[in-house]
RNA sequence: GUCCCCAUCGUCUAGCCUGGCCUAGGACAUUGCCCUUUCAAGGCAGUAACACGGGUUCAAAUCCCGUUGGGGACACCA
C-alpha cells in the first residue's frame, strides 16, 4: 500500500474562504485517518493577483482552525524552472506546440463563436504549423487528444465520461513564460506524489484536461475527488454578499475553531444522525462514501447553534482562553489582567449556557469586572423602587450576619426573607439582580453572588439599596 | 450555445449502492406546552419533504429512461 498523500492548494488572491477551509478539512481528515501526508501548496502563478498578505492570511487561517500540514507551504513561483523544463519535454515529444495567436485575437474569435452559438474552443490553427519561438513571446499549447474519451472515476461522484473531441488545446506556458494553472497543478501533483486530488466541484471539468497531461508527461494519474460547492441562501455560489466568508471573520465574531470545522464538515458529509463530533471521531468516521454529491446551502443559523454547543461542551478553560482576546478588543484588557485564570474560568461557566458566540459572552460577562456596576436605566427604574428598599436593607443585614459566603446558606436566608415578607420570589429577585449586575437578566442569582464574592455582593447590594431609597 | 454535475421537510441530512422493515428518521429554524427568580439551557409535542412523467417489478424514495429545475466549466484566472 502506497502512502496517501493529499494537498490543499489555494491561490493567494484574498483571505482564506470558508469553502477553502472545508476543502482543506476533507483532505486533512483523509490524511490523518490514513496516516498519510497533508501538503500545503500555494498556487501563485498569477502574478497580478497573488499577494504575500494573502499567503499570510491562508497560513493564519489554517493555524487558527488547527489544520496542520506536514509539508510546505510550497510556492509555485519558486518552482518555475521545474514547470518550464517539463513543458519543454512535452514540446520535444511533440505533445505541445508553439502558438502565436495573440490574446486579443483569441478573445474576439471566442466572442464571435459565442455570438454564432458555436463551440468556443481554440480552433487549433497553430497546431500543425511547426512553429518555433525565436522572439520568446509565443505561448506553448498542449496537444490535447481529440479522439476517444477520458474516464474519471471520482471518489465522490463515481464514474464520469468526457468526450475528448470537446477538449481544447490549452495553453500550458504563457507568452511571458509562466505556466498556467492546469499545467502547474499536474506537474506539482506528480512531483509531490499526490495520490488523491480532492478539490471543489468547480474543478470537475478541469480533470479531463489534466488527465492527458499526466499521461503525456509519463506520470501516474492520481485519484480524483470533487467536493460539492457551498451555496448562499439564494442557491448561488457563496460570496460576500451572503455574509462573511473569510474564516478569520468568524474568529472575530466569536466562533470557536472546532465549531467551524464541525459545521463545515457536516455541510456535505454525515454519519447517521450525529451532529457533534470530536476531531478524533471525525478522523475515525470519515469516509468518501458519506460525502454528499449535491451542493449545500450555507446556513448561518445552524452554525450559530453548533457554536453554542461548543461553548457549552468545550473545556471552560479553553473557552476562557479564546475569550481573552475578545475581552481585550472590547476594552476590558486592564480588568482581565487583574483577575485570576481560575476566576475567569468560573465566569465562563457562569454564562456559557446562555450565549451563542464569544462576542455575546463578552457582553454577558462585563458586569462581573470591577467593584461597582453600571445600571441599565430602564431596569433600575423598574426594579429599584422605594417600596423595595426596606426589604433590600433587611436582606443586606441577614447576609452580613453570615460571615462567609455559602450558596446554600445565602439562598436559605433569601428564601426565608421572601416568606416572611409575604412577597413573591420574583419581587425580590429582580431588584437584587439589578443591584448585582445592573441588568434585568442574568444567570442564577446565587451563582452570580458566588462569582462576585461576598464583599462585592454586599457592596453592590448597599449601592443598590441607596439608589432604591432615593428613587 | 457546448460539455459536465446535481435533485428527500424552508435549510443541513438519514434512507438509495445491496428495492419490501418508510405511515420517510434526525438536526437547525419555527409554533405550543412543561420547568422557572430573569434570560437562557433543558424536556415534551406540533407544522413541514421523496421535483415531474414514463417504465422495470408482486413491490420503487431506492433501479432504468425522459422532462423540468438548479449548479459548474468552456481564459495567456486559479
Amino acid at each position: 500500500m502506497t502512502q496517501v498523500r493529499v494537498r490543499f492548494a489555494p491561490s493567494p488572491t484574498g483571505f482564506l474562504h470558508i469553502g477553502g477551509v472545508r476543502t482543506a478539512l476533507f483532505n486533512w481528515l483523509f490524511a490523518r485517518q490514513q496516516k498519510g501526508v497533508f501538503v500545503l501548496r500555494i498556487e501563485d502563478t498569477d502574478q497580478s493577483r497573488s499577494t504575500d498578505e494573502s499567503i499570510q492570511a491562508i497560513i493564519e487561517g489554517m493555524k487558527w482552525v488547527g489544520l496542520d500540514w506536514d509539508e510546505g507551504p510550497y510556492r509555485q513561483t519558486e518552482r518555475m524552472d521545474i514547470y518550464r523544463s517539463h513543458a519543454m519535454k512535452l514540446l520535444e515529444k511533440g505533445e505541445a506546440y508553439w502558438c502565436i495567436c495573440k490574446a486579443e485575437e483569441l478573445d474576439s474569435r471566442r466572442k464571435e463563436a459565442e455570438a454564432k452559438g458555436l463551440s468556443q474552443k481554440y480552433d487549433g490553427r497553430c497546431r500543425d504549423r511547426g512553429l518555433t519561438n525565436p522572439t520568446g513571446d509565443a505561448a506553448l499549447r498542449f496537444k490535447a487528444p481529440q479522439e476517444g474519451e477520458t474516464v474519471v472515476d471520482d471518489l465522490i461522484k463515481g464514474k464520469i465520461v468526457f468526450d475528448n473531441n470537446v477538449q481544447d488545446d490549452l495553453i500550458i506556458l504563457r507568452s511571458n513564460g509562466y505556466p498556467t494553472y492546469n499545467f502547474s497543478v499536474v506537474v506539482d501533483d506528480s512531483l509531490m506524489n499526490i495520490t488523491h486530488v480532492v478539490r471543489g466541484d468547480d474543478h470537475l471539468t478541469n480533470t479531463p484536461r489534466q488527465v492527458p497531461i499526466f499521461q503525456a508527461l509519463g506520470f501516474p494519474v492520481p485519484q480524483f475527488g470533487h467536493l460539492p460547492m457551498i451555496l448562499g441562501s439564494d442557491k448561488a455560489r457563496l460570496s460576500k454578499r451572503h455574509g462573511a466568508t473569510s474564516i478569520m471573520a468568524y474568529k472575530d465574531m466569536g466562533y470557536l475553531p472546532d465549531a467551524m470545522l464541525n459545521y463545515l464538515v457536516r455541510l456535505g458529509w454525515s454519519h447517521r444522525d450525529q451532529e457533534i463530533f470530536t476531531r478524533q471521531e471525525l478522523i475515525e468516521k470519515f469516509s468518501w462514501k458519506n460525502v454528499q454529491t449535491s451542493a449545500a446551502v450555507f446556513n448561518p443559523e445552524k452554525l450559530l447553534w453548533v457554536n453554542a454547543e461548543y461553548i457549552k461542551i468545550s473545556p471552560p478553560a479553553q473557552v476562557a482562553q479564546a475569550l481573552v482576546p475578545l475581552l481585550q478588543a472590547a476594552g476590558l484588557g486592564g480588568e482581565v489582567q487583574n483577575v485570576s485564570a481560575v476566576w475567569l474560568v468560573q465566569l465562563v461557566v457562569l454564562v456559557k449556557e446562555r450565549v451563542k458566540t464569544l462576542v455575546e459572552m463578552v457582553d454577558w460577562v462585563r458586569p462581573y469586572f470591577g467593584q461597582t456596576v453600571t445600571y441599565d436605566e430602564e431596569a433600575a427604574k423598574k426594579f429599584l423602587t422605594p417600596a423595595i428598599a426596606p426589604i433590600l436593607a433587611k436582606l443586606l443585614t441577614r447576609f452580613e450576619a453570615i460571615p462567609t459566603f455559602s450558596k446554600q446558606q445565602w439562598e436559605g436566608a433569601f428564601k426565608q426573607l421572601v416568606e416572611e415578607e409575604g412577597v413573591k420570589m420574583g419581587q425580590l429577585a429582580q431588584p437584587v439582580r439589578v443591584t448585582l449586575t445592573g441588568r434585568a437578566t442574568s444567570p442564577g442569582l446565587f451563582d452570580v453572588m458566588e462569582v462576585l464574592g461576598r464583599d462585592r455582593t454586599l457592596f453592590r447590594l448597599r449601592q443598590g439599596n441607596e439608589r432604591a431609597s432615593q428613587a
